[in-house]
DNA sequence: CATCTATTTTAATGACTATCTAATTAGATT
DNA sequence: AATCTAATTAGATAGTCATTAAAATAGATG
């Protein structure tokens, strides 16, 4: 992550009206007009705050009907964090030679997603080397709610947010471990399970 | 953390010239002239950056004849990444119960950071409590470089930056184990050998 | 005390940005 | 096609902020 990004990540957290927009989206899912209301500010505003969070990858966006909804990157938000003093830090780190391990696998994570998906959150497409395959499903099963039981129909309408083939995607999901099917109902398996890529090659 | 301070924090690091600033600093001590020598601004452009970094804890300072020293503030660069991701979930974090211990010693941590430094960097006084005391004693410790030999004329000037009587927190940092002295050489012990305040009461 | 050096303050300029209103678009619904 | 809804764009205004030159300060040093 280079300079600008960096700079562009802490602009786009460094106004109130966005930070609490965001912790709205903590909530769950936004309509535009809604976080309008909350927010006491006009519709424009929220387009105009949208825009910023969104070249910042910090949220994501899905129209239904004549409504958009918003939802957090959570990715973004966690690792943008850490973005800045990795940068600072940079040539020190490379001297001080520390478990280079775990930062390569989080610049893995970050480039496969960003490789991967538009700049509005939606798949480009499945990746065929597996370790890559496993980061977008499990970046993609990141957005579903732990312990909650979804409908055959929820889970593709949520794999549909991201991409067509929402069948491939719900299968490789159960194959790879990150969800299990019971009684026709989906529910996420504790991340603890899920298959770790960290140690692929 | 509040709104405020999250929104202040990103707004000191929504700035190109702050991070290179900060970057030149992650080389070591710079005065304000080479500051503003390297970054290709006047005297003054330092001042005014200088300025917005001290005031998010991000750098300290001390003066020598007529040149002032900037060098980062660790702690607040590497946990100050963390606290908008914290204010976003804060309610999710909430029923979500994760092991909040390590959420509230960080918070203790900075809060203690705050109370007993002033703007500049400087220490008030020595906490009598001994876990707050350790906090800042592994603070002031943690400015210094591992593995390397200090004599005691250094120490004595390196806590005087931070506070007038040095004997006393040099004989601390004996007695708490963050170093020690062999053949009048100073040295830092290694952190995993510093006594842990997380788990005092 | 006069001077020199490094930093700060002040004041001005230009660029950016948060917000609004009003007009426009995109997509349903009738 | 006409209408309704929700969001976006365009243009305007007010406020913030980075930068500089010039003047002021603070502390050494001769």
């Amino acid at each position: 992550m280079q300079l600008d990004k960096v700079v562009a990540y802490h602009k786009a957290l460094a106004d109130a009206t966005r930070i609490k927009l965001l912790i709205l989206l903590a909530g769950g899912e936004r309509s535009g007009g809604e976080l309008a209301d909350k927010l006491g500010v006009t519709p424009a505003t929220v387009t105009h705050h949208a825009a910023k969070l969104r070249e910042a990858s910090l949220i994501n966006e899905r129209r239904d009907k004549n409504t958009i909804y918003f939802t957090l990157n959570h990715y973004f938000i966690k690792n943008g964090a850490a973005a800045a003093a990795d940068l600072i830090y940079r040539e020190r780190a490379a001297e001080g030679e520390e478990d280079n391990m775990e930062e390569n696998n989080k610049r893995l994570k970050e480039s496969v997603i960003r490789n991967f998906f538009t700049a509005d959150g939606r798949l480009k497409h499945v990746p065929v080397q597996l370790k890559k395959k496993l980061i977008v499903l499990q970046h993609l099963a990141e957005q579903l709610a732990k312990g909650k039981p979804y409908t055959e129909k929820e889970i593709n309408e949520f794999i549909k947010r991201y991409h067509d083939d929402f069948a491939t995607i719900r299968r490789e999901f159960i194959m790879h471990q990150l969800m299990f099917r019971e009684n026709d109902v989906y529910m996420l398996n504790p991340r603890e399970l899920w298959t770790s890529w960290e140690n692929l090659s």
